[in-house]
Order: C-alpha cells, then structure tokens, then sequence
DNA sequence: CGGATTATGTACCGATCGGTATATTTCTGA
DNA sequence: TCAGAAATATACCGATCGGTACATAATCCG
C-alpha cells in the first residue's frame, strides 16, 4: 500500500480509539512504519492529515446522501437516506465510529472544528428532505423541518452508535425499522411486534 | 468562594469548551489564580479532579433519575424522566455539554472511561422503566427493552444536544413533546396523510 | 547519463505535558 | 501558646508535544 494511504490508515484507525487529541505525531509514524517528514510531506500538519482524512474518505457517504435526499415519495426518501448511513458506518465502522466522537466534541477542539462542514453537510441532505416535504404537503412555514431533521439524524446516528459499541444491528431491516420509529413510534400498539 | 470548589468550576468550564484533553493542568490553575500542588493537594491528579467532577455535580441527576423511573403509570415515568433529565442540562447547562461529549468519546480514552460508569447508571434509570413496563405488559421477554430505553434516552440526549448547540429549546413542553415523538411518532398532527 | 523533483531517515527545536520536591504560610486544637 | 496538620507558592523534573533543518535516497525526465 502506498505510503500516504497507509499514513491515513493509521491515522483513522489510531484517531477512532484513543481520539485526535490523544494521538501524537509520532504514535501514528511509528504505527505506519515512517518517519515525521513523510507525514508532514504529505499532509503538512497534524491538522492537514485530519482534514485530508476526513475530505477524501467521507466524500463517498455525501454523495449518496445527496442522492438519496431526491428520492420520492417522502418516506421512501427517509429509508434511503438512513439506508445509506446505516450502510456507509458498516462497511466503514473506524471512520463512522471516530465521525461521531467529532459530531458531539468540544466546540472549541481543532477536530470538531475540523468536522463542522462534514455534519453540516450531512445535516444538509436529511434537511433538505424534511423541507421539501414541508412545501409539498403545504402545512408547512414554521421552520420546523430543521428540529425534524435534526430528530431524524439523532436517531439514525444514535442507532449507529448502539450497534458499533454494543446490541443493536446494521442489517438491512435496520433503515425501515428506525423510519418506522421515527414516523409511527417505537410503541405502535398493532404493527411489527418482536422478529 | 473555597479553592476547591473555584478548581472545579474553572475545571469544568475549560473542560467543556476544549475537551478533556485539550485543558492542561497549568491552564486550570491559571484560570483559578493558584499553583499546581493545590490542585494535587485536593485532587491527587487530572483524572481525579475530572472523577471528583463528575461523581459530585452529577449526584443530583442521578438521585433524580432513580426516583423518576419508579413513577406510574409507564408514560408518566417517561415523562418525569425527560423532564428530570431536560431541568438538569437547563440548570447545569456547562456540566451536561461536557458530559455529552463524554457520551460518544473514543472508547479508550481516559475522559470517556471515568464517565461510563455515570453513562450507565443514567441508562440503568432509563432501562429500569422499560424493563417494568415489558414485564407489567406481559408480552415483553426479548430484550427489546435495551434497545427501547437506548433509543429514548438517545432522542432525549440529542433533544438537549441541539437545544444547547443552535435551535431548539428546553421549556417544560418539551418533555412531554419528547415522550409523544417516541410514542406516536415524529408526525402525528399532519392533516393530510401523506406517509 | 545527469539534473531536478519527490520521498524519506536522523537528529534536533522550543513549548508544553502531567507531576513533584521543598519550603513556607495559615489554620486548628489541646 | 505552641505543636502539628492543612494549604499554598516557587521552581523544577523527565517525557512528550507538534514541527523542522538537513542530508540522502529514490524516481522521473531530457
């Protein structure tokens, strides 16, 4: 594997455990089997290699957001947006894993920072969704699509949280039930009761 | 206002603006205008201080918790236990931001390791009430509950996330909208059905 | 081949990290 | 009053922090 990508690797792998912070310059060169000037040559700082990291690796999971905010009709649109949440922190668990350390950190550290236009990116697509489907059912002018949205993103990221750190699945009913909780309840007196 | 309580006030007012690990020592006694042996003459070291921190500001929450969660019938529990939950983060707006993002920090780092304990009491509280509620009802023998009290308790702790952050707010409606998103869904009142 | 650009290792920088040795002051209790 | 404990300051410790000066390989281009 080539140097930088390795560099990266470490990194997000060093990063996801013990958090930004809590890893030096060194612990990750070591761990790459590279001296400092590489890294620096690379990325230019510390702050560089995070931001680099963040950039390229999470450039996949914005896109099919935005493509899965334009699905209709609305509901559909919720399954695919956490469809694809649900799908990008499996097959990426370090990244999803370190991705949410950064969503609640201090508003002041150089990572959360750092991941500001990565959430609100995010943010944006899951909003996005709510606002359209504001207008088209025209009871909508409050502005509350943002609270909904924010909800809507709580509960998948929190599901995703469940299942990195202990019960709770990923699979692939995962999406429609967490839509399901969000739209009808997680108590619906009739519906799906127990697997 | 005594040394030790100054220490922890500057401690956890840095703390919850830079992290943990973003604060040294030097900064906290600083910002308290004395010398590094007082904070080791009260607290033995950075991880006491922060477990001193925790165990003591937090007492209040948890005392309330555990009374709330015995409350009947099961949705009125729920309700004290957001409402409780949604009082302590207004009054002690600083100490619930630091604990949050205690809540999702990288597993192995020392901040995150004090807190647990505290996480998972406040989940025990959370749990406990589902846990009656699956056995009063006769059909629960899942575990479902897990997964209920962690979904509840996640949308309560974003709720307070997004308040404390940008829109949103902690009035005494809130609870109970809370518990009503949980139980019926996030859009009951819509008057054309369009799900 | 040869010159330039890219990559990488060794050794080092000042600043800060958490923590402490030691001395001194302040308070307390018999 | 006076011994001893509690509280606090000055100055320092080795380790590590992010970052770099410098020299050297490796690679590409003509």
């Amino acid at each position: 594997m080539p140097t930088r990508a390795v560099l990266l690797d470490r990194a997000l792998h060093l990063f996801s455990a013990y958090g930004y912070e809590g890893v030096g310059v060194q612990q990750i060169c070591n761990d790459a089997g590279v001296g400092k000037p590489t890294l620096y040559h690379y990325f230019g700082s510390k702050l560089g290699l995070l931001e680099t990291l963040l950039r390229e690796r999470l450039a996949p999971l914005h896109e099919a957001l935005e493509r899965a905010c334009a699905v209709t009709p609305f509901d559909h649109a919720l399954v695919a947006l956490a469809e694809m949440t649900f799908e990008f922190a499996r097959e990426e668990p370090q990244l999803y894993r370190f991705y949410l350390t950064l969503w609640f950190a201090p508003v002041e550290s150089e990572a959360r920072q750092a991941a500001e236009e990565h959430h609100q990116r995010h943010f944006e697509a899951f909003d996005a969704c709510f606002r359209a489907h504001e207008q088209a059912s025209g009871h909508g002018l409050t502005g509350r699509h943002r609270l909904l949205a924010a909800s809507f993103l709580g509960l998948v990221n929190n599901h995703i949280g469940i299942a990195l750190n202990s019960f709770a699945t990923l699979n692939a009913r995962s999406a429609a039930d967490t839509v399901a909780m969000f739209l009808n309840g997680a108590l619906p007196p009739a519906s799906s009761d127990g697997e």
